[in-house]
DNA sequence: TGCATCTATGCGAGCGGCTCATGGGTCCGC
DNA sequence: GCGGACCCATGAGCCGCTCGCATAGATGCA
């Protein structure tokens, strides 16, 4: 005989409805998530109608457009984002103590020249000590909430994050400066005035730290361009457009006839760091990728 | 038609199987949790065998007494009181978040003291305010990993702490001090020279930064009688047996018979507060718990 | 007014997880 | 030494949960 309400809680959400409730948020329709799951438009409908009557809350608003989630929907989303990490966590955490290796799933968000110019040799040698973690790298603007934004909402395990007075590490998150790094005047080489050259600038470029700066400076100009993310700016700076003010990691894949000049003594710095959850701070994969992070960020700052 | 393996990753912790996990471990054996759980020694030994098998490692080394878990089980266990609370939190932050209101399980850990004369006060507005909230404490010695150590197991949601050089939070912890307490003398009332008198101490009652304030006492003698808390120093004080040097929430419930004098400007502290970890610092019930705490905790220190 | 594209739902099938019953192993007392 | 009293392990069977299928209902668009 089995009863009804047997072992359990009487509400009691299984990683599969967990996965769920994700799917749906991240595709905005229940067919769309079932065809992400691998499963149908039914199975999806019949799991959210129970998990909504097991919670007594409505948590997606179907339409014609699909379905978005209510504020208790959107809630229960990020909840559930990090349930499931948990529980991953627990899985590789446990096979790990018994074989004495680190391994699992390792998400990033990062800034563009950071995925770019920082984290390749990290990754490198992160994969070369210890195979069994699989990282994966996702761009995120740094606009916003930006990877600190990713962390908190439990699609990243970790971000790389421009950590300055504009932009403090959030409560609920832990993290670390990196490195500091300066800014610099990138200009078309060989010109001989660069600082009169129009400004050009991107959205991301926007500490208030720097923006003091600037403001003290009586040279630059209102920005007459405005691109995409910095590695257009470097390219229209490439071509003779004008220059850029440009923190050093953007510089790393400078292209042949752009030149680097110093900003003096008090120019302006932004450090970088990274940020995760506390919870999955004490996981080895974390503290693994935090180690090899810290010995490669380490040498750049003296290199600056 | 259903394939094998369908939604859902290969290997999957229900909820269901995290209590067995909980339950085998806190109980000693399959038979035991069966009984908490409601359910029969076979589904228990089915299930833990299920779990080994899905994570390929023995969590539990069974023998006569029972079950203990090996050290790989240990640490699956600890996670897994981790995740079912952020399960329960998930819950009750989504029904709440619907209906504006706070509610939800709250396990505090406290030491003896505290949870004699320092919660029932705060306990009390918070259930006026909240009636949702359901609050329960634990006593813990506070000696070893000591009401922190709850916390670290998921054994408890928030630990009331002595926060002293000798007991940092723990790096996976978050907190706060509440108040900050003097130590004072007490002693069987009209005594002509307490001082003299035989020291009666116990186990708790060892912060570092007292003991350097006693060192440098030359009148304070070796303890001649160690009791098991402070509650029996107090009584036994009361009975004329010898001095005691105690913080100032010890002495709350004071019998009469007892005289407190106080210990000087150079008298040693010692700092109360509690810790939490960071996922459950945001949710609602502790957020409403450390406010309450908070204001209850300020007049004591100007008190004292 | 059809059509396209969502979600909702009734129905049936299969797997998973439970109980029941039983067996094996070990320690203790008589 | 031997039954009994604890453990856990295992096989058989049953029941319910969850999913797929088919279809109906709703809604915006041409």
């Amino acid at each position: 005989m089995q009863v009804g309400e047997w072992m359990g809680s009487a509400v009691d959400l299984v990683p599969q409805e967990l996965r769920v409730l994700v799917a749906v948020a991240d595709e905005g329709g229940f067919s769309a998530a079932g065809l992400r799951l691998g499963a149908t438009q039914s199975a999806v409908s019949h799991a959210v109608r129970g998990i909504e009557r097991k919670l007594g809350v409505v948590l997606f608003e179907r339409g014609r457009y699909g379905a978005r989630p209510t504020p208790a929907g959107a809630r229960a989303v990020t909840h559930a984002r990090r349930v499931l990490r948990m529980l991953e966590t627990l899985v590789v955490e446990t096979r790990g103590t018994q074989k004495g290796e680190v391994g699992g799933p390792l998400r990033i968000a990062a800034f563009r020249s950071a995925a770019l110019y920082l984290l390749p040799p990290v990754l490198e040698r992160l994969a070369a000590r210890h195979p069994g973690i699989e990282a994966t790298v996702t761009v995120v603007r740094e606009v916003g909430p930006g990877t600190a934004g990713e962390v908190v909402e439990g699609r990243a395990d970790l971000g790389i994050a421009t950590l300055g007075t504009s932009s403090p590490i959030p409560p609920e998150l832990i993290g670390d400066v990196l490195l500091e790094e300066p800014y610099a005047l990138v200009h078309p080489a060989g010109h001989p005035d660069p600082r009169s050259l129009p400004l050009v600038d991107w959205r991301e470029n926007c500490s208030s730290y720097t923006r003091t700066w600037w403001a003290a400076q009586d040279w630059i100009p209102a920005a007459t361009v405005r691109a995409e993310d910095d590695g257009a700016v470097l390219s229209m700076v490439g071509s003779g457009l004008g220059m850029a003010i440009m923190p050093t990691l953007s510089l790393t894949g400078a292209p042949a006839g752009i030149e680097i000049t110093g900003l003096g003594p008090d120019r302006p710095t932004r450090r970088v760091g990274y940020v995760t959850t506390p919870e999955l701070a004490t996981t080895s994969a974390v503290r693994a990728f935090v180690r090899e992070l810290r010995a490669h960020a380490k040498p750049q700052v003296r290199a600056v």
